[in-house]
DNA sequence: TTACATTTTTAGACAAGTCTAAAATAATTT
DNA sequence: AAATTATTTTAGACTTGTCTAAAAATGTAA
């Protein structure tokens, strides 16, 4: 059984795992984690001696495959108590994040088993991200950014990249949810920035939002 | 905001604090927590000092109002959740103990809130316990124990005082549950054991048991 | 390739919460 | 009331997870 630090550290090294393919650094964790680049060296360490990563002095952390199950087990966990908190206790998607990262330490596999059936094995969580299974699988991902979008193509937005608070309800304002269908007008060059169309409605966003914001052409 | 471990401790002095009214007694702190004496004096040291417990040495301690509050605000988290696990997610009335330690300590107004309404404001646990409402007061509970139902009266099963799984599933195996009416036939004075009659079937049970079983007279 | 800057690790300290062993106090027995 | 027993507290140590400051390794630039 691992602590709540353990789990966050697994939960983080996954997590810049992703974007960046390689080893991840000391650093990259501490800022992850809003800890000094010490504390992830001793944690570090401790996760090596568990068989959870694997480390190497000054040369950056993998997960192992133990570590990795571990990592997308919590993600379950997270992404399920999210989508309970929005589809049944009426959440705001912007107001989740917070919450579900206590739930997701919570133990009990039965618990997770049991939850997942009444919520009627959901494949994406609130934002759009997938959920794995109880084998970590994840269902396939077809979304891709909407700045990859081309010039007048039509999307319709599955998910979102980022979960801050402050980035979720600037899309509410703007009218941009999941099921939303997006049509790219055109392309500022001079910051990529965008003017695309939502319910017939021209509005002008930042190359940072689009970057952010998932979608399926159509 | 509370640790973990400071709100077991306010829950154990609560609950201790239920049955005898005197002040409570380091050892009996030490035993509802599986801990050591010394490790209480520590703690209590430090919730005096939050102002949530009286103390004084070698004398005992109470919870000062705000200590109470926080106590029974834990206690009604423990319940509502004890009452999902049951209500909504199909567990059995002797396995959601555990599962609602950990939940009671997920820090979200908003949360329990949501909670209560989405489970309809329900007044009682699965174990007949009632539930203390947003500002803390208890519903009243009409019960008594078992043991205090005179011979040939019937009562109304309406809750438990022990929440070990060992007692539930034997109350299980009686087809003992809540609202299962119960007459008594029989007091043997030897050992204040019970003769009673559920369902038209006749059988025996202990004090001890008797003394954990509340009914309500009809 | 030497010098400077950045990243990472080590060493030592600290807070929370626990423990054991010993001392202090309270309760009980004779 | 003195002696014995039980309870409670203190003192000091340990673990987990964190931190700061300094040392070591790595990366970059002239």
């Amino acid at each position: 059984m691992n602590t709540l630090a353990e789990e966050n550290y697994l939960k983080a090294i996954f997590k810049i795992s992703e974007d960046e393919n390689e080893n991840v650094s000391t650093n990259s964790i501490a800022n992850e984690l809003e800890t000094k680049a010490s504390s992830v060296t001793d944690m570090i360490k401790k996760l090596t001696d568990k068989g959870l990563v694997n480390y190497e002095k000054y040369k950056g952390t993998s997960l192992t495959k133990k570590g990795n199950e571990i990592a997308i087990h919590i993600i379950r966990k997270h992404r399920l108590w999210e989508y309970f908190l929005v589809k049944k206790l009426n959440f705001q998607w912007d107001e989740v994040h917070s919450i579900a990262e206590q739930l997701e330490h919570i133990k009990s596999e039965k618990l997770i088993r049991k939850l997942d059936d009444f919520l009627g094995n959901p494949k994406y969580d609130p934002h759009g991200d997938p959920i794995p299974n109880k084998k970590g699988s994840f269902p396939k991902a077809f979304s891709k950014s909407l700045n990859n979008l081309d010039i007048n193509k039509k999307g319709i937005v599955v998910g979102v990249c980022k979960d801050e608070a402050s980035f979720l309800q600037y899309l509410d304002k703007l009218k941009i949810n999941i099921g939303t269908i997006i049509k790219i007008i055109e392309i500022i060059e001079f910051d990529n920035s965008l003017e695309i169309n939502i319910n017939n409605k021209k509005i002008h966003i930042s190359y940072e939002v689009s970057e952010n914001i998932l979608i399926k052409e159509i």
